[in-house]
DNA sequence: TTGTATGCGTTATCAC
DNA sequence: GTGATAACGCATACAA
């Protein structure tokens, strides 16, 4: 009793063979209409669900994925998506996944357009991809439509061109978040510094919506006269060095009692706070790099907003994985939460099995 | 090229059939040992992974699972791990899954007994339990052992038994966790309280490891001096009522600058603290229950520290499974992340699907 | 001690 | 239009 329903009760039950169950369950035609009826509806009655392991089993096809990713090597942070992206890769190969990775240089739309041509060259049979450089994108993204490949979007979302799923990050959710933890930790009257560091920000729109719901936050909770936020845009190639530049927001601005960076360069922030012995000021930023969890295992670094970047790796090949092998459908859209790191929580993070 | 190894390819390559392989590689003996030898050498090189489909496909067997929990009737906060358990029911059933729910009334051992009993009476392939109950649940584990019947502790870990896994909560860590939390809210000199609620503290070893975790965390940064911490045990069926309690333990501590919760029940704490008009009070309790989010909203609780209880539940099955149908090792522990969890960041955690 | 045959549920091919 | 059947990789009962 109680028992799986398998292709052949249904079978049974219509007084049909499987291949015409089959036929039926994959709309392949060539059968009765009034058999075709019976069968959906016994099938609906006994509730029958596919046995996806027989289904991968027998389905023993080679997919090939194209991962489009920016190279580590020109950005710390992109070592973690990789590492999603090889996790799985290592969990679903037995069943035929294998992922050829194309990395490109974040900083450099050129290297982009290279990589995607390569990989629009050949014919994959999905493609994952951190689009970055929103306009070299598009075209691509048509192309893959036209074409009929599925292709999963991570980090960035671009609506509009219908991917099969876009997985990540809420930038304006995420500045809103660090401006409650700035503000929950600077009870009195001051000012805030929204920083951008190293960031062409006019060309990074998820910069801006952080930035946006930074501000946003004391807005909507009408603090505005008690809070001040402040917006800074410090470059290295700048012609003052980034010590002085800071010095100069820090002389300008005494009052100020938190900082929020925007990407992962909270570092950056840390060590001039340190070097300057500015120890009442908070520090929120992005991310678990290395050169973060250093200065927020001494404290210097309050929280670390993370948005488990592997798993953005691991579950967009995931989401391609389901779309092609085991044929089960997924939500289009899969937020990862926004995850609150301190010195005592962090460790459960990083060591991130899953 | 680059195929993924079966069996039948090791088999080749040892000249044996591939009966002798799984003989081999199940241990199974009746094998001669030089063969033996070989085939294990050829495994190795050829790093053969069993396809863990094609196992669970031809091993249909239906495996009985006893969950053993609270009554989320007696307490909402179960309602969380019993929907974790059913969704992974859900998922595994087709492989043969089935799982049968015994709800204790958590604040009577006596029924925790009643209900142990029912599944000790039957045979049940695997148990998974929320033993809050520590000194009813000793016979249970050593004779479960002896029969040789796993089982997944969760919720409350009861080493020296060996279980299978334990998945959850780390509560020393969570009460660390909670005093940085109110201590970067708080930087001027003052108290924090550690309230326990409704509790029977002295049979909730876990209530004891979050204050001691709490109190550490002062310590260990040197700021007992600095800091006061106040332990209180507040019941409803004392002499006094709550808000009688807690009208002495604020008026005898003028400098209270936050409270810390331990259990769920951070909503009267939040009531009280309304109804007094205190809200320079910070505010750290646990758990996503209905009453502690209204509170999260109108930021009466500053935060809820979370651990997943519906993945509690969830991985609990899961680790079973892993076990029974998969035969795939697990790592005995798994501490789920302390989430930290604020209005802003609620609705991730609330909506998780996974 | 070893090899062979069968079946798990699904899919795809082929003959009717 | 339809039904029979082989194959996927693994486990196991049984034969040798």
């Amino acid at each position: 009793m109680n028992k799986v329903v398998r292709i052949k009760d249904i079978a049974e039950k219509a007084n049909v063979s499987t291949g015409t169950v089959d036929r039926v369950l994959h709309n392949r035609g060539r059968v009765a209409e009034d058999v075709r009826q019976r069968v959906l509806k016994i099938a609906e009655e006994l509730n029958y669900k596919p046995n996806i392991l027989a289904r991968a089993l027998v389905n023993n096809k080679i997919y090939h994925i194209a991962a489009l990713i920016p190279d580590p090597a020109h950005d710390n942070y992109w070592q973690a998506p990789k590492a999603g992206i090889e996790k799985a890769e290592e969990e679903l190969q037995q069943y035929g996944m294998r992922v050829t990775q194309f990395c490109f240089d974040p900083f450099n739309a050129e290297s982009f357009v290279k990589e995607a041509d390569k990989v629009a060259s050949r014919s994959f049979d999905g493609i994952l991809v951190a689009p970055v450089f929103y306009r070299q994108s598009l075209s691509y993204f048509s192309k893959w439509k036209r074409q009929g490949i599925p292709f999963v979007l991570f980090n960035t979302h671009i609506p509009n061109y219908e991917p099969l799923m876009y997985i990540g990050q809420d930038s304006y959710q995420s500045g809103f978040l660090a401006a409650k933890l700035l503000h929950y930790g600077s009870k009195e009257k001051g000012s805030f510094v929204v920083a951008h560091i190293e960031e062409d920000v006019a060309n990074s729109s998820h910069l801006i919506s952080k930035e946006q719901g930074f501000v946003d936050y004391f807005v909507t909770q009408e603090l505005e006269s008690k809070y001040h936020t402040i917006q800074i845009d410090v470059q290295s190639s700048a012609q003052q060095t980034i010590t002085q530049q800071l010095d100069k927001l820090f002389k300008a601005n005494p009052d100020i009692r938190g900082v929020f960076v925007t990407n992962s360069k909270a570092f950056v922030m840390a060590d001039y706070l340190a070097q300057r012995k500015l120890q009442q000021v908070d520090l929120v930023g992005y991310d678990l790099i290395e050169e973060n969890l250093a200065h927020l295992n001494t404290n210097r670094i309050n929280f670390l907003i993370n948005q488990n970047p592997k798993g953005q790796g691991y579950w967009g090949i995931l989401g391609l994985a389901d779309h092609l092998i085991f044929k089960k459908k997924n939500n289009p859209i899969k937020y990862l939460p926004l995850d609150i790191i301190t010195k005592e929580n962090l460790h459960y993070y990083i060591e991130a099995d899953q």
